[in-house]
DNA sequence: TGAATCACTACACTCACTGCACCAATCTGG
DNA sequence: CCAGATTGGTGCAGTGAGTGTAGTGATTCA
C-alpha cells in the first residue's frame, strides 16, 4: 500500500489534494456557484489551468476520491472465493464500499457536504448520478465475468443497478433528513439487505 | 384541451417548437457537440438570447416534451385496492410505466434521437438521469403513503431506488447493445421480476 | 385609444473548459 | 555524473454556454 512513489509523483498528489482542500474549504464557506475554477487555483496555489490538468470538470473535484471505493468493489468481484455464492459475494463488495464511505466521506462530513451542494446545484447533481452509472457499468461487467455460466449482461446490471439504487437513495433520502453518520450508514445496510433478499 | 390561446401565447409556442425542431434537425445531421445554441438560434430564426428565454439549458430543448411518465405510477399507487399487496401493487404502478414507455418510444421519433444521444453525450446522459431521481423522489413517497404502517421513508425510498435502479440500468445496458424496442421492454421486465421477489 | 404587458433583441459580460507553445524540475540510461 | 527524454506546471489566446440589463415593438386590456 505505502509504495515509495517518486519525487514526481509525490508532488503531484500534494498539488492534488491542496485542490481539494481549498475547493472543499471555498464550498463550504461560500457555495459552489460562488466559487470560480481560478478561486480554486489560487487558493491552491498554482494556476488554473493546472485544476484542469487534475480534474476533468469543476464538479469532479467534489467526487474525486470515489473511484477508489469503486475499484474497491471491483476488487472484491475479481478476488472472490471459488466456492463464493452470488448473493454473498454482491453483498461483501457492497458491503466495503459503505464501510468506505464510511470511513472517509461520512465521517470528514464530505459527503454531507457534497449532499447538500448537489440538492441546490443542478449540474453537480447530474453529474453525481452520471458517475453512479458509470460505476454500475463497471461494475456489472466485473460481476458478469465472475459468474459468466449464471448471468447474462441483462441480469447483471439489473442486479447492480438495484443494488447502487437502493443504497444510494437510501442514503440520499437519510443525509436529506439530515440524520448523523451512523444513520446514513446504517440506511444503507438496511436497504443492502432488502435487495440481497430477492438474490436467490 | 385545445384551448384558444391568445395570439401572443400561440406565437410563443411556435417559437418554441421552431427551436426544437431546429435542434432535433441539427442534432440528427451534425451530432450533439457539434451544433452551438447559436446555430440553433439561427436556424430558427431569433436571437441567441431567445432561445434561453425558452430552456434552461442546451440539454433542456431536447427533454422538452420527455415528461418522466411518473403520473401513470402515481395514479397507480394511489388508487390501489385496498387488499392490494405491497409487490402486487409496486410491480403493476412499473408495469404501467414500462408499457406507456414503450409505446411512445415506438410512436415517438424524438424520443429515439434522445435515447441514442443520451448513450453518447455525457451531459444529456446526466441530466435525464436527474429527472428520474426527482421521479423516484415522487414515487417513494406516494408508497409510503399507501402503506403507512408497513412501509418507513428509508425502506419505500430504497424500494424504490432498487426498482428504477434496476429496470433503468437493464434498459440503458440494451440500448447499449443497440437492442430493438421489443428486446428493450423485455429487458426491463426482467430486471422488474428480478427485484420484485425480493419484497415479500 | 392610451397604458400596461411581455416576447424578443442587442450588447456586454462571466466563467468553464481547451489547444498550444513553453519552461523547469525530475527521471533514466549510459 | 551527465545528456537527453519525460512530464507536471504555466501563460495565453480562444470557444461556447449562460446571465444581466436596457431597450423596442407587437399584443392585450381597461
Amino acid at each position: 500500500m505505502a509504495e515509495k512513489q517518486g519525487l514526481r509523483e509525490r508532488k503531484k498528489q500534494r498539488t492534488r489534494q491542496a485542490l481539494i482542500d481549498a475547493a472543499v474549504r471555498l464550498f463550504e464557506d461560500k457555495g459552489y456557484d460562488q466559487v470560480t475554477v481560478a478561486e480554486i487555483a489560487d487558493a491552491a496555489e498554482v494556476s488554473p489551468r493546472t485544476f484542469f490538468l487534475h480534474f476533468q470538470t469543476k464538479e469532479d473535484v467534489l467526487l474525486a476520491n470515489a473511484d477508489v471505493r469503486v475499484d474497491l468493489a471491483l476488487r472484491a468481484i475479481a478476488g472472490r472465493d471459488p466456492g463464493e455464492r452470488l448473493p454473498d459475494l454482491v453483498v461483501r463488495a457492497m458491503e466495503q464500499m459503505i464501510a468506505d464511505t464510511w470511513d472517509h466521506d461520512l465521517a470528514d462530513g464530505l459527503a454531507v457536504l457534497r449532499a447538500r451542494l448537489a440538492a441546490s446545484v443542478p449540474a453537480l447533481q447530474a453529474r453525481l448520478l452520471q458517475r453512479y452509472l458509470t460505476a454500475q457499468a463497471e461494475l456489472a461487467v466485473a460481476l458478469q465475468r465472475a459468474f459468466p455460466d449464471r448471468l447474462d449482461t441483462i441480469t447483471a446490471s439489473a442486479l447492480v443497478g438495484a443494488m447502487v439504487g437502493a443504497v444510494s437513495a437510501a442514503a440520499l433520502t437519510a443525509l436529506r433528513r439530515g440524520d448523523g453518520p451512523d444513520e446514513v450508514r446504517d440506511a444503507m445496510r438496511r436497504a443492502l439487505a432488502l435487495v440481497a433478499r430477492g438474490v436467490g
